[in-house]
DNA sequence: TATTGCAGCGCAATCCGTTGAATAAGTAGT
DNA sequence: ACTACTTATTCAACGGATTGCGCTGCAATA
């Protein structure tokens, strides 16, 4: 459960409404980590009962009002205790996955048809990744180093899932040549 | 929710007990979508209830009593129509990655800690996932095809992790040489 | 002999996550 | 004029997942 701490993460640079948050969850750290708006309104509100955050309220005219979340001295400890304990492993769960590994059952072309899907949404991915990390101005500085690393996490992800993806189809095809010579 | 569909998927090539999936789980399948064996019972008896699978009590002495559980012919309606609709890519929760992108708050020394932590363990995998990639005797089978498959996709994923682990320590690296040099 | 580990199953409580919807006012497009 | 999108937050309901606990009994080890 380090929803918590992505958001203290995230608050640490900035005073940020849910909002914004969202959408920084939507790009930046949902690489990392993904959270719908939801789900992040609920957790500020645990936060500020745990006095991790607080916020002022902000009045706005023609918009709704928001709330400023900050981090406080509380949340800031408990980001820190967090860092310090080793994290556990990352738990896999992929359903693609899953149908690859049943895959004897279904047929070799709407498996293809399925990796293509799935193939696109990881080239899209790339170049977003790509492009962040080149408009990265200052690699030295020490807050885009770290950005710039966790982009490179997601190239190098993408990149692997891709040249999968092409032993994949040599493979399907190869079995294709096997059974249609039999 | 497919950890119905990860467990429908194994029972189609043996009978198996709860005890015998979970050791599955923690292994094979487990490249792909984990689960713990409270998790699995509780989906058993829903499967059951849904006339998904069905089991007989095996007696046995000395060892409690055992249920083998069977895939039934709704069971297998029911994988055929999960196989067919499109899989939703897979959220991402790397816990580990969070440090990373908050990195600036931890020292350097101690990333490189954790690193080496997280290291060792993917290269556990990798040489257990390799392993049982050469055991695999005919690759032209159906079944083992995509079991090699399933494997390639862990193993390449590995190296991909131990890949960008070493741009990590070099960016690292070029950082203190920086600041010590300042 | 005490402890640990493995085989085998289960319940209860709680927490996490997802889905879907409601509200409300401005702005941009056809 | 109508539609759709953006900003901004919240609630309700459900189901999935996790954590912690409980049971039995054999085998091996220290």
């Amino acid at each position: 459960m380090s929803l918590r701490h992505a958001i203290l993460v995230l608050l640490q640079d900035q005073e940020a409404s849910g909002y914004d948050l969202a959408r920084e969850f939507a790009n930046s750290i949902g690489l990392v980590w993904n959270a719908t708006h939801q789900q992040i309104y609920l957790e500020l509100g645990k936060l500020n009962e745990k006095d991790m955050v607080k916020f002022r309220h902000i009045p706005q005219d023609g918009k709704p009002d928001k709330k400023m979340y900050r981090i406080t001295e509380e949340g800031r400890d408990e980001l820190i205790r967090w860092l310090r304990k080793p994290a556990a492993p990352p738990r896999i769960r992929d359903a693609f996955m899953v149908k690859i590994a049943g895959g004897a059952l279904s047929d070799p072309s709407s498996i293809l048809r399925e990796l293509e899907d799935q193939a696109d949404l990881r080239r899209e991915r790339l170049n977003t990744f790509e492009d962040l990390a080149r408009k990265l101005d200052d690699r030295d500085s020490d807050k885009n180093m770290y950005t710039y690393l966790t982009l490179r996490r997601g190239i190098l992800d993408q990149q692997a899932w891709l040249n999968w993806a092409e032993e994949v189809r040599s493979e399907l095809r190869r079995r294709e040549d096997l059974t249609t010579s039999v």
